[in-house]
DNA sequence: GCCGTGACGATTC
DNA sequence: CGAATCGCCACGG
């Protein structure tokens, strides 16, 4: 929905639905892959709002269908879990979607870094 | 229209 | 390499 045509043009006035379009891009992110903050905000056009992409997640309900547990940060490490409802809970989302971890307890980037275009 | 806030990012110490 | 700081942008009051 509102769905801007792909014809390269992001210009979207940033205010408004940037949420909703957080969302809309977050949930494109295929399943076993993984998004950071900045790549969104980058998508959006908004390189530098990488934090107002995570408020959005912080304000994604649950009931909305948005796999805000696929959205980490650059390095890979994953969001406070008690904001998550509990510890491991968006490492085992992960998990259970192919998604593989170092020995720090991020996510491997290298494999599983997925920006949208 | 200004101030405070925040699931970030990059730089500096 | 780890911790601290500044900068960024959008939203709420």
């Amino acid at each position: 929905m509102r769905q801007t045509p792909p014809s390269g043009d992001n210009h979207v006035r940033t205010t408004d639905a940037f949420f909703g379009r957080v969302w809309s891009l977050a949930a494109t992110v295929p399943r076993g892959k993984v998004t950071t903050y900045g790549a969104i905000a980058r998508a959006l056009g908004s390189p530098g709002a990488a934090r107002t992409v995570g408020w959005a997640m912080r304000a994604t309900p649950a009931e909305s269908s948005v796999p805000c547990h696929r959205v980490v940060k650059m390095t890979g490490e994953l969001s406070p879990e008690e904001t998550f409802g509990g510890p491991g809970v968006q490492r085992s989302l992960l998990e259970s979607e192919g998604v593989t971890f170092d020995a720090q307890g991020c996510v491997d980037m290298k494999h599983h870094l997925w920006i949208p275009a």
